[in-house]
DNA sequence: GTTGACCTTAGAGCCAGCTCTAAGCTTATA
DNA sequence: TATAAGCTTAGAGCTGGCTCTAAGGTCAAC
């Protein structure tokens, strides 16, 4: 049985982080000293790595609310709420994908349009996107062209 | 010269979001109506506009904040400034776009992993990758695969 | 002259996921 | 037995980008 300290020594997390999960529902220590102490098993950690694991893997602390209810009592629920859970936040990580990936290009074309160096900045092709809204094709044309 | 609601109309930004970027010193009415009512100019207008397009590429209000402050005064600031701001936002938004494209292919291989059908989630494979850490090899193996 | 839409300000509230504080009790070490 | 480290709780604070509220002034239409 491992005290909340030796628990976020081992899990990485720390014990305000470990309090905030329990306040929230999602871990628990199966037990308590006299004085009141949390005292964790085993099986306690390994519920603790599931959280770490979905969260690296995406799911909001809610999705793993509903990981958790399930894995406690897997005979109650189905694969198919499991894929749910997962399609859901796939469809979220391809949304969130699709705008960086927008972002990225639109930030790599500005690079490409910018000589980037000491001369002032009154021609400037970014500024200059960036006021055209970005719409301008002949972005490369005029400015400070590389 | 347009009142907030007139501005708010036309770029869409919600009246208090107007303020908010005021209160932020993004933007600002050049004038100001007898009663105190905020006036916009074109020139104003197009400062707006200015956030909104450097916001939908990625750049945040202290970015903006100062990609305006090179905006108002060209001439005293560089081409390298502006990409300095660029190219560490591009970092920024590569960082993220690594961390969700890793979320997303364990995501994929999760859902590929499980046959998310109405039998219980006993031997679900989702479960069981979450349990192990995802480090499991072998998890088409074995539980509920496809 | 009154209704109702619109404007003003300062400041609070919201979201998620922590992170920290205060006040007090317990435990280990000297 | 004293000190320091560690534990407990409830609850506040943080970030960023809004979003809303309260309390009151203004303006156009009927």
């Amino acid at each position: 049985m491992l005290k909340i300290s030796e628990v976020s020594e081992q899990t990485g997390l720390s014990v305000h982080t470990l309090r905030f999960y329990e306040k929230h529902g999602l871990i628990n220590a199966s037990n308590r000293s006299q004085a009141g102490y949390r005292l964790y098993t085993d099986a306690d950690l390994r519920c603790i790595q599931f959280v770490k694991t979905a969260l690296n893997t995406g799911f909001s602390l809610d999705d793993i609310g509903q990981l958790l209810s399930i894995r406690v009592d897997k005979q109650s629920h189905s694969c198919q709420e499991v894929t749910d859970i997962t399609e859901k936040k796939l469809l979220e990580v391809n949304a969130k994908l699709a705008e960086l990936q927008s972002m990225q290009q639109t930030l790599e074309l500005l690079l490409e349009s910018c000589c980037g160096g000491p001369e002032n900045a009154s021609h400037c092709s970014i500024m200059e996107a960036l006021d055209a809204g970005l719409l301008k094709e002949d972005q490369n044309r005029r400015g400070c062209s590389k």
